[in-house]
DNA sequence: CTAGAAACTGAAAACCGTTTTCAGTTTTAG
DNA sequence: CTAAAACTGAAAACGGTTTTCAGTTTCTAG
């Protein structure tokens, strides 16, 4: 997947696309923002703009490899985050949340599987969903 | 999950029920029908019936635990199949069809992830993203 | 600078899978 | 048989997302 590491050779964005991509950004690693959150987000710092350019912002940021689309059971919208290493995710059934996992099953394991079942496998994608921390502090209370 | 394993302690299933259960069932563990090829096959033995019906008759089987739902980053619409042991999910990019994977994360690893981030894990989802053997085929040619 | 092309914008409408509502009809239990 | 519960299908609603439209802004030659 295309991805620019460094600033100096990421593409010149147009000024809401780099609105956008601060936004989905500012979260850091590890935080995960539903499309209405970046447009609530995005909101604060721009009132006037339309729904529809944060979402062709966010497709094309997501084309240029910048942030990573990231759609899971049970989610009724698609969550977004800053582009970066494979890694797993886990969705609390109870409140929404998604936090990341940091696994990837084997490339070896996936190797195998593509083999003895005649696929190429260009993606693997890991959802666990359960209860969150506080989710389940709230409901033993 | 709940599940039936003999058909004598299954529940009596309304008309309409048992002819959606049939059709899932009937493509045998390891096929899988999006919702628009469950309304296709059903309307073929009862040429009358809603798609509102199908949708509820769905529901009521997910429920019940004699069907899986599956829902897969890239499709548009849901999948059902016979329900069955733990498996993961390949679905190709190009034509959209849905295969059986025989592979779940170990146990150990799940308890071990769910430890470390302090969360409850109550379902694993693992689906392969690529190309099938007829795509391959067709491409290369 | 200027003219034209390319990119971008926001409102409104369209889309599409799914769920809900409504007004019945059918099935079940007693 | 009768009342309650379950089921039905058409139509409308829903919600996230995409497309269309009619511009406006930005970029690129010249």
């Amino acid at each position: 997947m295309l991805q620019y590491r460094k600033m100096s050779t990421m593409p010149r964005l147009a000024k809401n696309y780099r609105l956008v991509f601060d936004v989905v950004r500012k979260q850091g690693h590890g935080r995960h923002l539903a499309t209405a959150d970046v447009f609530r987000l995005v909101k604060r710092r721009r009132v006037g703009i339309g729904f529809t350019t944060v979402y062709r912002a966010l497709a094309k940021l997501r084309d240029l490899g910048l942030i990573s689309e990231i759609h899971l059971p049970g989610a009724d919208s698609a969550y977004y985050e800053p582009a970066g290493d494979a890694h797993a995710h886990f969705r609390c059934d109870l409140c929404g949340s998604v936090k990341d996992i940091a696994y990837v099953p084997s490339k070896r394991v996936v190797a195998q599987l593509a083999q003895s079942n005649a696929i190429e496998v260009n993606d693997v994608i890991l959802s666990l969903h359960g209860r969150c921390v506080s989710c389940r502090e709230r409901e033993s209370a």
